[in-house]
DNA sequence: TATTGTTATACTCTATAACTATA
DNA sequence: TATAGTTATAGAGTATAACAATA
């Protein structure tokens, strides 16, 4: 992914009044509106996180949406596609080539399920325990960079705002 | 945008010991470890508000990126491709579509640029200017709804947090 | 030589419809 | 009848390469 960055804007974005009639030129980008919606910040900072993730990740080869499949499968061995659907958002032809891929490198194993005989339970073979217990430290560390401009106790309290933003009140 | 939202989570998820053999099933998921990483709460987050985004602005003819770009150029007439695309995250040629776009239903005009001869200088129509007063209007009050869990400290705080994340140093 | 804007195109991600096997 | 998983496919979003016009 080529880097594409925010251009640098100085505190107080000179406006001039408005020209008579020929075209002005823009210096320094005003983006102060947009700068007051949750949904482009929330979405700015997310890709920035990303942009940082992809090339670490891929060391293990893992995109950002398989390091949460497989994170989740790691944390709740049985765990069913359906499930992981509801949880991550995903939509369930889109899976089911992630799983496949998994089940290929030897990554996770597919077991029938215990009470359900349409479903299949999802578990990580040694194999895949191995490699989430390296990306899973990997992406803690390289959350810990992204996030350096936080104090802890800020990164603790952007967490639970966010959390407060996409979780229904009822789960929270 | 079909709805698919996080399934409702009991507060301590029993851990089971590891099965001797059999498959347990999952009953409720374990999503705490996921939820320590600022890019998938980020990501999250920015899903739920562009989930209340699209069918709002969809009345404006608008999508979520489209919104940001005629915002720009509310905010910055005269501003060109290229500024719009290094201060959004675009590439060049993923812009000249949705440009041509909103030149075919009169909403911007593109102007020569005053001093640079190979840059277009552009600008909103007053078709634009109305329907952009509207739709940031709606874009406000829809942006409350998404955060109506936040105090407006909390949301104050948030933007904060997040401009951190995503924004250089140097810009803040 | 470098940059703006453009065309053409490829790749990835996400979404819809329809099918099977089981509940 | 409804649900879990699957197949095939369509659409949107994002990426690279190469070009003309201008700096």
């Amino acid at each position: 992914m080529a880097t594409r960055r925010t251009a640098a804007q100085t505190p107080p974005p000179t406006r001039r009044p408005t020209p008579p009639a020929a075209a002005p030129a823009v210096d320094a980008v005003d983006t102060r509106y947009l700068e007051t919606l949750v949904g482009y910040n929330a979405r700015r900072a997310a890709l920035a996180v990303i942009e940082v993730f992809l090339p670490r990740m891929a060391v293990y080869g893992v995109k950002p949406v398989e390091f949460s499949v497989l994170s989740l499968v790691t944390h709740n061995p049985g765990i069913t596609s359906r499930q992981l659907c509801t949880t991550l958002g995903l939509l369930p032809p889109n899976l089911v080539g992630m799983i496949s891929g998994f089940e290929k490198r030897a990554l996770i194993q597919r077991r029938p399920h215990p009470t359900d005989g349409r479903a299949v339970g999802l578990h990580l073979t040694p194999d895949g325990e191995k490699l989430m217990r390296e990306a899973e430290q990997a992406a803690a560390a390289l959350e810990g960079e992204a996030t350096s401009g936080l104090s802890p106790a800020e990164r603790k309290t952007l967490m639970r705002l966010l959390q407060k933003v996409y979780k229904p009140r009822s789960s929270r």
